[in-house]
DNA sequence: CTGCGTGCCGTACATTTGTACTTGAATTCC
DNA sequence: GGAATTCAAGTACAAATGTACGGCACGCAG
């Protein structure tokens, strides 16, 4: 069985505003686009079909406009995403992306503290 | 000035072996693929080909054969391609990614240790 | 009715990626 | 020293990706 054809960069840029938006047109994805990220309305469309033929979401007609919402869920996608990458580029071991997350202040002092409960939690289960 | 292309995910493969081993011939590369990665040599060459291209690493002839290095460190790699992940899946929140590293296991007991370490160390700079 | 905007659907098309074959020179094995 | 091996280089070629255009139907403003 094999599995969902991987999402491509620009898909997931479209994956994650449906997510955002729960469930939306071609029209409502495209607007939520970020104004420096120009990008035409008939590309967005090709994007959500080809979302839907691999299997990330599910759209339905309304009328005679199609609805998108998504079908599978972030943590699958990062699932895939990132272990596959990890493999990859590092051969399964995923410290060195932790240490850069960390070290290059991608995530802020809230979350570090999210983290630290986490690795608490993680460590309890053990 | 326009960044390096992106690696391709075959591409990081090579990339990832060469870092091992530091500097290689095609020969040493192909060979150091894990057996059950079926791959022709000329495949592996064409990759260390357009990794040259692209800036990743350089290759120069030691008599008639070519040795390629890498180029570009493993940190700036992750740098470039977990940052461009992270904006186009999450607008740059890497917490999720996060939360998966830690729970799905991905890392060991003994890294948690250094995860920890890296959070004080952080909080510490601050 | 007559445009104009909105949508769908299909098609297009250059570039990148994954993967490999071919040609021709240099080298090594009998 | 002819055969087999080894490389570099060039070329090949289908699939995936990034990006968009065109045709046609539907509904609303004049």
């Amino acid at each position: 069985m094999t599995h969902r054809p991987a999402l491509s960069k620009s898909e997931m840029e479209v994956a994650r505003i449906l997510w955002q938006l729960g469930n939306a047109t071609v029209r409502e994805v495209h607007e939520a686009f970020p104004a420096e990220r120009a990008i035409d309305f008939t590309t967005v469309q090709t994007y959500l079909r080809r979302l839907e033929q691999k299997g990330y979401v599910s759209g339905k007609l309304d009328g005679r406009t199609r609805v998108y919402s998504p079908k599978v869920k972030p943590r699958t996608v990062i699932r895939e995403t990132i272990d596959d990458l990890v493999d990859r580029l590092f051969g399964g071991d995923a410290l060195p992306l932790m240490r850069h997350l960390i070290e290059d202040q991608k995530i802020s002092d809230e979350e570090l503290a999210q983290l630290r409960e986490l690795i608490d939690r993680r460590e309890q289960d053990k």
